[in-house]
Order: structure tokens, then sequence, then C-alpha cells
DNA sequence: GTTCCGCATGAATCGATAG
DNA sequence: ACTATCGATTCATGCGGAA
């Protein structure tokens, strides 16, 4: 197989000093920051053991993107995905997480059951199911049907290797309801725009106190809209949604792999917050968009929609 | 490498004599309007076969209510639930639904699989998982742990016996987003008459779509409050819970079982909607409370909290 | 500079048609 | 009988041009 590796010249983040479990050799530091082309499979035996922070992709979906992909049939979906889970649980640290977004398709009428047998099958080789957060899609596809309505959620499954497991609640914090709502659109335009710019510049940070005091943890339930009208890549995957378990479940300077990296979605979101990325796809387009698409955000730094 | 072959081969369907659709007879009306003391599994055998249009119930789950209830461990619960549920197959009409309010516990840091094993199992049994809708609980259970957030959502797994099922989508119609009050409201009159003019000629289809429309169909994510305040009963389950389901799979005269009914609350959601309900309970404090509650219903009207 | 509106665009699903 | 492709259905969102 041809093995093409791009990879990445970013300044490394500051260098902290309450890492290091494995110390980053030469061999294992070539994969930091990279789009790397081939079978995840393949690049994942090679990978260091207890080697990666978070592991968080959005896999080809059973029968969905068959041009782009092989194309899963339903029935092979569970006996694919298994060898690559546990590749994933190799390369992950002992507090890692895996948060995995997937959804079953419905055929003649009926939702298969390939997602729930894979939670059973991946708790047999070792995970442990930890919880499954429902990402609620403000933005679904439409249409009509008579024995159905529009499917507008698909599950985030977070697995881990034991109970005990890095986890940054604060870090994703939410506003809290109407209350804290009001309260901040009673502020004048002129006052929001002078502390946004206050905050970019080091400064205003009373202000951000102020708002930070109203803040709540948030559920298992994400309320968040998916990017359709991109021009350049339509991502199924909005970048808020790694960017949200990137918060809660690494810290800076730790390493994120997508095995299935696509647009390059989850690469975007490690760079706006500071970890380092490790993405792979078996699609050479896919791998050129992707490294194409982490340039152009290092160059012009924070995307819009994020 | 291990191969694992997915789908398991499931036996076909149980045959039934789906041809006879009962008449009311006095032994089959018996049943109507009335809470009833006992086991379901003893209660739903003696039902005839094919009577009820639907059947919604939120049983209790692993583990929870054990004081009132047997309090089935979670290894039991498949076990527990499954004669349950070829009764309620057996009295359920060909082209009635089963609509089943549950969640699964999370034990030692663990989602429990005792959910996701029984959809399984139901499947081998005969019933077609349908859909699953995604109930969440805008006002959830509050609380703080260090590996999760608060649970925020619950499973309404839909089931059915075949792909031909009653369905009244028109019935739960929900109002259009935001986007069209503010977009729409402010076209001028001339636009409106042109674009619906445009619709002869074949142009402007979509914007016609749009205009005089108000409502627009949901989708598999219900956004419902749970109750808290009251003072009578502290049920989990909200009427506009099956209140929903209700109107989506029954018409009026329609009717509706559920064979843990509690405090009554899916029997309160029918009176509303002019639907025949069935309840039953194992437990006569709650065979009290439900039959207390139907009758105050019935005097007062519609209650508040709907 | 705002706000407003036209338009394209989706990890969808079903039923019909064709090989 | 089983698979591959296609048209019809539908609605929230972001972008870009217009007012």
């Amino acid at each position: 197989m041809v093995r093409y590796q791009t990879q990445l010249k970013f300044p490394l983040p500051r260098k902290r000093d309450h890492d290091i479990v494995p110390k980053r050799s030469n061999i294992s530091s070539k994969y930091l920051d990279s789009i790397i082309l081939g079978d995840c499979l393949d690049i994942l035996q090679d990978m260091p053991d207890n080697f990666v922070d978070l592991v968080v992709t959005s896999p080809p979906y059973a029968d969905r993107r068959s041009k782009v992909y092989g194309g899963v049939k339903p029935r092979d979906y569970v006996g694919w995905f298994l060898p690559i889970s546990d590749q994933i649980l190799k390369v992950l640290k002992p507090t890692g997480s895996f948060v995995l977004n997937i959804k079953e398709i419905a055929v003649n009428g009926e939702r298969l059951t390939y997602v729930i047998e894979l939670i059973l099958q991946m708790r047999n080789q070792g995970w442990l199911w930890t919880e499954e957060y429902i990402w609620h899609k403000r933005n679904c596809y439409p249409g009509k049907w008579p024995n159905r309505f529009r499917d507008a959620w698909e599950r985030c499954l977070h697995f881990t290797k034991g109970k005990d497991f890095s986890m940054y609640q604060e870090e994703v914090m939410v506003p809290m309801g109407d209350w804290s709502q009001s309260r901040l659109k009673n502020l004048s335009e002129t006052d929001k725009i002078r502390d946004n710019s206050k905050v970019d510049s080091g400064f205003g940070k009373n202000v951000s106190n102020w708002i930070g005091r109203d803040k709540v943890y948030p559920t298992n339930v994400l309320h968040l809209a998916t990017e359709c009208g991109n021009k350049n890549h339509s991502a199924a995957f909005p970048v808020s949604l790694p960017s949200w378990f990137i918060k809660l479940l690494t810290k800076e300077g730790d390493i994120v792999l997508d095995p299935f990296i696509g647009s390059g979605t989850t690469a975007v979101a490690c760079k706006s917050l500071n970890r380092h990325f490790i993405g792979i796809d078996i699609n050479a387009a896919y791998v050129d968009l992707a490294t194409k698409r982490v340039k152009s955000k290092m160059e012009k730094g924070r995307e819009c929609n994020e």
C-alpha cells in the first residue's frame, strides 16, 4: 500500500511540566499534527501503545458514502469495525477516552441493529461503555414518510479503558438558561464589541468572569447544528462536536486521534484548542482536503464556524 | 483475525391469527377504562388477542423503585421483561404500536446493557424495531459526578408487528421555527401574489409551499419537561409524553394499554384525548391512586400539567 | 454599515423501476 | 427474491447579493 504522509510543520504548544507518561521519542512524535493516508488498521498497528489521549471520530456509516469509502454493508459492519476498535484500545492511554459518533440507518421501515450489537461486542473486547451522549441535530435532513419522522439525533458513544479517566468538566460549562441570556441581551452593542476585543487582547477579564459566574454544567444532550452551506468542505460533523469532547476530555498539548479524519474537522478543532492531532484517512482526496484545511486554519487563525 | 458475523439470523415472527379483529363483546369491554390490580403477565394472558391499538408504558427500571415493585436486578431484567412483551405482542392489533419508555442506569461508572439486549431479544420475539425516539428532558434530575453529567434523555422505543401500522402524523404537527416568522412575515403582498401565480407556471413552487403554512412535522426528538412539583405524585412520566404518542398512533375511541400504569398518567392522557384506557399495576396503592386521579380528572376536566 | 431575502444544500427514507 | 439506481418529499441553516 502506498503510504503517503503529510507532515505539517506547526509550532508546538508551550512545554508544560505536568506530562509526560510516555516520552515522546522520534518514532512517536513523527505522528503528531499530520494527516496520514492509509487504512487506519495498518497505521494503528505501527503506532506506539498507550500513546493517545482521545480518539474522536465519525466513521462512514453503513451503506453511506459508498463512492468515497468502500460502502460497508450493514451486516458486515460489526465485523469490519471490531479490529479497528481493538487497535484503538491499544494506542489509547489508560486514562484516555474513545468517542464514537454514529447512527444506525433505517431500512424497510426498521432500524438496523448493528450499532447496538457493536456496543455489546466492544464491551467483550475490553471497553467500558461509559456513557451515551445524544447529539441533537437542530437542522436535520428534510423529508416525509408515512411511517417515520425526520431523524434529528445521533449517538456519541463514550468508551473508556477503565473507571478512572481524564475529564475536565469545567471546560464545557454553558451559560445558564433564560436568566443570564436576558441579562446579556441588555448589554449595549458597543459594550459587547468592546468587551470582545478586550478578551482577545487579554484585557476585559472581569467581564468574562462576570459571565462565568452564570455558568452551569451541561447535560449529556448536545444541541448543535450541522454545517451545510460551506463551500469548500461540507462536513457532516460540525467542528463544534469534536471541539466539545476535546475540551471535556483533554488538556492543552494532549494528543487526539481521528482514524476517519475526512475533511479534517477534528484536526481543525485541535488547532483551535492547542491540542496535537493525528488524522488518518484511506481516501487521498480527503487527506489532501484535510491538509489544506488545517494549513488554511493556521494561516487565517480562528475560523468562524467553531 | 476474528471474523464476527453480525445481523444474527432471527427466526421469522410467529404466525398469529391477524385476521380476527375482535368485536367488542362483554368479555372484552369489561377491560375498558379500568385500572386493574394484578401482575400484568396474568391479566394479559386472559385478554383477547389483537385487542389493543397502542401499548405505551414506562416500566420500573432495573434496581429503581425497588420498594414499590420487586426491584428487578439488571442481570434479570431481559428475562423478566420478555414474557411480558410476548403477551403484549399477542394483545396488540396488527396495525398497533408498542412504545416503551426506558433508560439504562449507570453502575460502577458504566452504562448497563440490558436495554439494548432487550431490543435484540424482542426482535427475536417477532417485534419490528421501527424507531427510537429521544425524550429530551429539559429539566432533568440535578446532581454532579466526577465522570458524567446529568442524564437528560430517555429512550422511547417504538415497536410494531409489521411495516404497516397506524400513524396520524398531522395530529402532532408543531409550529414552524423562528426563521420563518422573521423572514416570511416581511414578504410584501405583491411578493406573495407573484409567488402564488408562479405556481401555475411551475416556478416558485417551493416558495408557495411556505405561504400560509404555520405548522411543520416534528422530528424523532421530543422536548418535554418533567413534572416536578406535583403534590400527589412524582411521576417521572409527564402526561405530555403518552399524550404525544397517543395522538400520533391512535384515533378517538381506540384502546390504549399501560401494563405499568403507576400513578395513572397514561389513563389521564387517554381521558383528555377521548381514548379508552386499560391500566394494570401490581401495587394496590398505585391502583388506588390512579383510579382516584382518573376520577378527579373526569370531574375537573383538563389538568393543568398536560 | 446595517438588515433582509433568495437560494443551495445536506450521514435521510420510501417506493417504484430496472437488471 | 435480491440488489442498484432514481425521483419525490421536506426544512433549518449559512452565504451572498440587494435594499
